[in-house]
DNA sequence: CATTTCTACTGTATCGTTACAGATTGCATT
DNA sequence: AATGCAATCTGTAACGATACAGTAGAAATG
């Protein structure tokens, strides 16, 4: 009588080696379902000695719960969404933000769902599925734009998500983010130690955050060290052939600068090529400075001056900051921001 | 009494837009939950005009099936897992991949997960974890070796799959692989129509099949054009700064090779390097061939002669390949080549 | 000794979906 | 009029887990 519950229920398991659930541990073990239940998430009404035996046949099992179950039951998907755009990503950038995510969710429930979109079609699009469907617990999103929609809409949903970058419109939020403004203020020093005085700038698209942050430390950087900006009609996200013509005709001009400051790995490639397609060369005519996410660049030309961006460590940050975001950690202590490294040029 | 079933059930609704379920459709139809379901999988039980009312309803709704409940009755994840290798990838080879496979998926309930592994570790880890918790209806995997352990595994237990590279031990699977016999061959063609006699090559990792392929096409290019071989004992595996001074050794030794054929994108920068480290230049004192998966190679030196590999259409073919597979198609029938190009180089 | 209070455990209902085994109705057959 | 048979539709149970509302027994209380 004391196993009426399962009387009947599990005369199972014969032959097969089915996957064990909650009811193969409470027969085995003689409990209730619910006991076994309670006791694999240390419930404090459960007995010691219980809950010790329990752990033991579910170990031994190799138990391991059912997510459908789970999810269907409390809601809880066990799953981080990553939204990525599908474009340009020329490096692998997201590669590495993949890997550094997986480093954390490792070790927990959680799995890793890539949302990918068109950044060219509608952004929001990805953020208001994962909303409406529940697919997942928690988002990482990317490309912030100072006002962006997606964090106002999933704050507004009360959905946990990092962000990489951030906003600048009295959003509160986690983060992690680059610290581009005191990339772009300490690659104008690297120039003007070098003498350089006439400096260009490879921005991002403006409609991104960070795109001031770059032109912040960019305009202090010439003030702080006396330098002048040489315009240059082109941001990151242009096709490499684009960049690399208009990068060309800027070097032929008269007025051309005798430094560069860029701030996308795959474009200083592109910058490269329309340097020396004007006839120049680095380290003679100008220098230059890029940002990379990937080590790169010095294989390619070991004359440009690089700062590296760890966006492995972002995507463990920003994983870090979503699961401390589900298990109710206040998004002002989930926020941080990684200074760039210099490591010594040449190899 | 006909909505009995309902009654009492699906009172709710008044003010909250909740997500709607078979449940309010049948509410709102005045149908049963069971003649919703089957409706709206065009069962042949259910009357036309009757599936039209619900498909309309459900479309107005938007109603979108809970993801929990169809898994945790019917084991259907609707999830695809991609398998990667967290190490190398200096490139963006396996986002270019993601991407590619989320193209076809962005059309099918299918979400696609990432299981992440070191390969120095354990490769069966992943795969074992898929199988054992039945996380997914398909597997993607690469890397693969000629009597590949995971192929056999995942065949042995029924879950789809498809490979990005084949197997060489009469197993039968789907896959996608890249023409490398062809690119070797070619390659050296390319080199001896230059009036390059004496090659190098490096070559992938010996334990992968396409080592093999790479192998054939370089030695039978090699007979067929009259050519001869320079070892080079370091593989496309090797951290880049072994495989610049190993091939700059090569490069200043006596006998060394006027033509390279290079197996791998991010090795190639790292051959440049040696190359250039040996004083020797692309173009005069000899050439390189090599394969890329992202057009980055020309940026960087226009003298290298680049063959693509389109590993975005290789993620969409695989994507094709494993959801067939769940769809009960042949494995004879799922498995595609294909060629590199050979785009004009210079830009 | 009766009553309350704990401790440790359990049954039932439920999440959303689908398989299965009926129902109900109308019509054609005998 | 009884029977058979499609054509449609429906209720119930189940997948695995957990929230909730208990229950049984022992111990503490009055």
């Amino acid at each position: 009588m004391e196993n009426k519950g399962n009387f009947g229920q599990t005369a199972s398991a014969p032959t097969a080696r089915e996957r064990p659930t909650l009811k193969t541990i409470a027969f085995m073990t003689g409990l209730g379902v619910t006991t076994v239940s309670r006791a694999l998430k240390d419930a404090p009404d459960i007995g010691a000695e219980t809950k010790e035996r329990v752990r033991m046949v579910a170990r031994q099992l190799g138990y391991q719960p059912n997510r459908a179950g789970v999810r269907l039951r409390t809601g809880k998907t066990n799953v981080i969404a990553l939204v990525l755009s599908i474009d340009e990503e020329i490096m692998g950038f997201s590669s590495q933000m993949v890997f550094g995510i997986s480093e954390v969710l490792s070790g927990t429930p959680y799995h890793i769902v890539i949302t990918p979109h068109s950044h060219s079609k509608d952004p929001m699009q990805p953020v208001r599925y994962i909303l409406d469907t529940g697919s997942a617990d928690g988002v990482i999103i990317s490309r912030i734009e100072p006002d962006d929609p997606r964090v106002r809409l999933l704050t507004e949903r009360g959905m946990p998500f990092a962000t990489h970058g951030r906003t600048d419109a009295g959003l509160t939020h986690p983060f992690h983010d680059f610290d581009n403004e005191a990339f772009a203020h300490q690659a104008v020093e690297k120039l003007v130690e070098r003498g350089r005085r006439r400096i260009a700038l490879l921005q991002p698209p403006s409609k991104l955050t960070y795109y001031a942050h770059i032109r912040i430390g960019f305009q202090t950087g010439l003030h702080d060290y006396g330098a002048e900006e040489v315009p240059l009609r082109v941001n990151t996200d242009a096709p490499l052939a684009d960049i690399r013509d208009i990068v060309e005709v800027m070097m032929r001009s008269a007025n051309a600068p005798d430094g560069i400051v860029c701030s996308a790995g795959s474009a200083a490639i592109a910058v490269n090529a329309g340097i020396e397609a004007a006839g120049k060369a680095l380290g003679r005519d100008l220098d230059m400075v890029s940002k990379q996410s990937v080590p790169i660049l010095n294989w390619i030309r070991p004359e440009i001056i690089t700062a590296q961006e760890d966006v492995r460590q972002a995507g463990r940050e920003m994983a870090k900051a979503v699961i401390a975001r589900i298990d109710g950690v206040e998004p002002e202590l989930l926020q941080s921001v990684s200074q760039p490294t210099w490591p010594e040029s040449g190899r």
